[in-house]
DNA sequence: AGGAAATTTAACCGTCAGTTAAAAACATTA
DNA sequence: TAATGTTTTTAACTGACGGTTAAATTTCCT
């Protein structure tokens, strides 16, 4: 009869899950709607329909509960880069241009799937001048955020070496990109005010893309910064 | 005897003025040793060597303490646009790249003024994911954040009229150049671990200096975005 | 029906922004 | 120097909120 026991213990894992769910939209929805300091945790276990301990049963604290919605963006994030490399790998990109295309349209995706965490997480991934989360929680944020990043520099690298980019010290590059998407996504947030998609994000963001492009495959000659594998930045 | 009196009056408003500038100090330091919703109000009357009350004297909320520390900065972006609205008028480029040297140069020295304000006015300006300020204080902000943008798109305009630099959509160009630099100020502030300057802050700014002035100089054929006073972004 | 698990209820603690009222300190004027 | 007015301190309080606790209640399984 281990058969009964399995599925009863499935449900419950699958209860357990939905409860989890549903707390999650609940705090993701009171946290966008109120800001972060002024989400109380009542409001939402009321929006979810049960009470505070209970949450507190599935979650150790605000911060944890704050935590686990930022992880899917960065999870898409890792995903998107992985999906680039391996088109990489594969030789599918006949131009620089088609592989910028697709670096800033997969940039843009991830911010796609849950604009305000995607925002939040650069955020909290500051030095803490707006809040301190706990010793685990930020470490665990800045080892996922240092892996995409490593990703990324993998990434322009093998463009680089595949002749669909220019040479240039990738470190440095992977910054200002990474610097130029996440700057214009704020900025044109800040001027949406709220709302979604911000209006002229996608307008913006193709004449950055149209920039990279100019600089990075235009057949300017070579200047000092054009170097790779310089280990500028950690 | 008006004089005495006059005199007298300069004296308490000078002691006024220096208690105020000491309640500042303290809270500038206290925000960015702790970060905003740990910098406690009491710590900070502590560091300044007076009690609670007296705070609440002259500052009426955390919030509007931690605004007066904003204003600095924002000022400061104005008159280094203002400085640069100056030098075109009066003809002082000679070159595109001077022009966006100057653009970047001052660019960063309004962070370097007060590094940690000028980020934290980064994060406050958003929608209110982290904190809402009263409406009084958020309203002022973004007013102040609007006139410094128009002021640069009326520094970007004349520097195209001038032959500075190309034509190009100054709306769109604006916040491309706006959200460049911040984007890439965050992630070495990030990077950097608190430290300052960031490591490879200037390194990174110029690679995208450069990159900025190979595409707005270099004589590339002009493409559809080059239209200029198209009304797109508000 | 009996029993184990999770949930609710309802209260509580500690911290912190912000307030209050009275005492103390200080300066001003006469 | 005494009287007066202003500012600061003291010390306690309020109210909001994160987080906890323990007992009562519900739910679901056997």
């Amino acid at each position: 009869m281990d058969k009964h026991k399995e599925a009863i213990q499935a449900r419950m894992q699958r209860e357990r899950d939905q409860r989890i769910q549903s707390i999650q939209d609940a705090a993701r929805s009171v946290f966008i709607a109120e800001g972060y300091t002024k989400a109380i945790m009542d409001k939402i276990a009321l929006k979810a329909g049960i009470t505070k301990p209970t949450i507190y049963q599935y979650f150790k604290t605000k911060d944890d509960l704050f935590f686990t919605l930022m992880l899917p963006v960065i999870e898409e994030i890792r995903i998107q880069l992985s999906n680039i490399e391996t088109k990489l790998t594969a030789h599918k990109y006949r131009t620089g241009k088609a592989f910028i295309r697709d670096l800033f349209s997969s940039a843009l995706q991830s911010y796609e799937l849950a604009p305000e965490t995607f925002l939040m997480i650069q955020y909290f991934q500051e030095t803490g001048l707006v809040r301190r989360f706990n010793e685990h929680i930020s470490h665990e944020l800045n080892e996922r955020g240092r892996h995409n990043f490593i990703m990324l520099r993998r990434v322009l690298k093998i463009g680089m070496e595949q002749g669909l980019v220019k040479r240039i010290n990738v470190y440095v590059l992977a910054d200002v990109l990474w610097g130029l998407f996440v700057g214009i996504i704020h900025l044109e947030h800040i001027k949406g005010q709220g709302k979604h998609p911000p209006m002229h994000l996608n307008t913006t963001m193709k004449v950055a893309e149209d920039l990279i492009a100019g600089i990075l495959i235009a057949g300017k000659p070579a200047k000092k910064n054009d170097r790779i594998d310089v280990a500028v930045n950690p």
